[in-house]
DNA sequence: GTTAGCACTCTCGCCTTTCGAGTGCTAACC
DNA sequence: GGTTAGCACTCGAAAGGCGAGAGTGCTAAC
């Protein structure tokens, strides 16, 4: 069993090593921490905490290290014990919202502040584009046989293509073609429109390369549902900390991260709980088994839901970090359900 | 006076070191490059280019290393003497094209490709927003009191935001209210826009909300104007390179390739030059001090320019890049020609 | 003008030594 | 029985010493 002072050891020697980096010893813990303790004691605690697999030594005579067990208990006990209460909107929102008006704007630039500030990697997860619905679709004039074909969806998510439509076509054609497709799509997700546009083609009146276009900007924005659905922000962070100042690590470090299925993958994997913490290998990305990686979840006013994830090495301050981290999902969805959608 | 064979010595010394970044010795340059003299006959030679002030010895027993001038007069002398024979297109035109049909897409697609190829950073300067002339504008509705306003301009940029509306307007009203506006903005730039605004207030008919909105949004762009007129692409490439293996350095590079003003200020100089080679300490940034930034304009059909730079370290392959990013620039002008604008 | 030869310099890698932080163990203490 | 002081031991990091090798400058000969 793990008694409690234990506990207080391991955690001590956690957040001894996330401030320094440093392999930590008996010692430093009993001045510290512990002073109520010899450093004898401590001692043997740490022998016995090495013992439970929860710290290792990187050679005999250096301090102790924690473990990726080390980090999990630390991790569970952070988040299962509620000492993470986010806090409430400071105000940020209202200063943000008047130049921001697009859904994605808001996400990026909050992830971006949020990667400024705690120095790490941060990615989000937009919500899945396919499952979003149309709200309605607009075609503007650009040239004499060229269009742009403007799609409002419900996320507040606005997509753009250029299509080709016939030369003949004035402005006026384009703009009652707009209103008769939007009466058809609105309320229909992308991957309805497919094979909505089969039936539709009877009515050949509407403009049949318009509605190729719209097909193809459908299937486009399919296609990217996976490719664009993930941003990343501040990879450049992972320079700051000792663990990348070997070149060679932050270079895959880098790559696993501009590699975005993989992470895509995991973030999915968090999108339903609130917040989780994946510690080391846990991660299952080869390149990342050194790192950690803490995904929240935040909400659209429609259902659609998306997740923020800081990436970085193992040895990170999680409790200020799940406490940042969440507060940035509550606020963020805050953001979305007021100013946005329905 | 420099003479002929200096020159030779002097591009052997240049070419070795770029590809070793190992100081070069009197030796290899004879063995390798200049088999029909000794190793003594190049070592006096290298003294003298040392005198000169183009070779310097990291230390008294070690090979030389080119310097600032002495790169300075190989890429004189590749510009000048015209060694750079731009590629014709060859054909990578017509796959992109069919994807990419907004004027950005188009530039950053060419941008990261080349920074993937050449594994250097690139850096895209977009033309001026505000020079831009406004092709149309279309409100199409979103919620009961917004609307999205798209603004379409001369060069195939499209920009939107989102502007608060009377909740009273139909879609029918939105519409010939862009119709009107279109008619009354089409050919004035977007810094005109704010004058004119001014003087239309009297046609009150056209909803003053809106107004106000095509006025933000043309502040906002004129704003966005320099954050996001240029653009930077493989930043991480730098950790490719030997003089980067120290992270601070790699840091050094990063924060000021994300601080965009300075290169701003650079690239603007060149975009009038065809191409043009900042070397060292010439291109005015101090924390780029020991990398070279090359630059080559592009235009857009309609008299708007834009550039495009690697950076790098100063130990680049010039010959190549110049080439490459020459022909990058040539097809890109190409491209911008045929598919957009008027 | 070019080259061969030689003495000289300086870095780099390798080894050894020293220093110190930290441990494990034992014996004494409360 | 848990806690602590003390001591011998281990091992890595830093410092110093040494030899090899690459490269130079200079001189004298071709």
């Amino acid at each position: 069993m793990i008694t409690e002072r234990k506990k207080q050891v391991l955690e001590a020697v956690i957040k001894d090593y996330v401030k320094t980096a440093e392999p930590v010893g008996s010692r430093t813990i009993a001045r510290h921490y512990m002073p109520e303790y010899s450093s004898a004691t401590i001692r043997n605690e740490m022998s016995d905490l090495e013992e439970m697999g929860y710290l290792t030594q990187p050679h005999v005579s250096s301090g102790r290290v924690p473990n990726v067990h080390a980090y999990r208990l630390y991790v569970d006990h952070l988040i299962n014990d509620g000492l993470i209460n986010p806090i409430k909107d400071t105000g940020t929102e209202k200063a943000l919202i008047a130049r921001l008006q697009q859904m994605e704007d808001v996400v990026c630039t909050i992830a971006q502040s949020l990667s400024d500030m705690c120095r790490y990697t941060v990615a989000v997860m937009l919500p899945r584009q396919k499952d979003l619905r149309i709200n309605s679709l607009q075609l503007m004039p650009i040239s004499s046989a060229r269009a742009l074909l403007v799609v409002l969806t419900d996320a507040g998510i606005i997509r753009d293509a250029v299509v080709q439509v016939s030369s003949e076509l004035t402005a006026d054609d384009l703009y009652s073609i707009s209103r008769a497709m939007s009466e058809r799509f609105s309320g229909r997700t992308l991957s309805e429109v497919q094979g909505l546009l089969q039936g539709i083609a009877i009515h050949a009146k509407l403009e049949p390369r318009v509605m190729q276009g719209v097909g193809e900007l459908a299937k486009q924005m399919e296609k990217q549902a996976s490719a664009d659905q993930l941003r990343v922000f501040g990879s450049q962070n992972i320079l700051f900390h000792t663990e990348f100042s070997d070149v060679e690590k932050a270079r895959s470090f880098l790559s696993a991260v501009e590699e975005k299925q993989n992470l895509l993958k995991l973030m999915s994997r968090g999108v339903k709980q609130g917040i989780c913490a994946y510690i080391g290998h846990e991660n299952g990305i080869v390149e990342l088994e050194d790192c950690s990686v803490v995904v929240a979840s935040y909400e659209m006013g429609n259902g659609h839901r998306g997740s923020v994830a800081v990436i970085g090495p193992m040895r990170m301050p999680y409790q200020e970090l799940l406490t940042t981290l969440s507060s940035t999902a509550s606020i963020l969805s805050g953001m979305l359900k007021n100013s946005l959608g329905a």
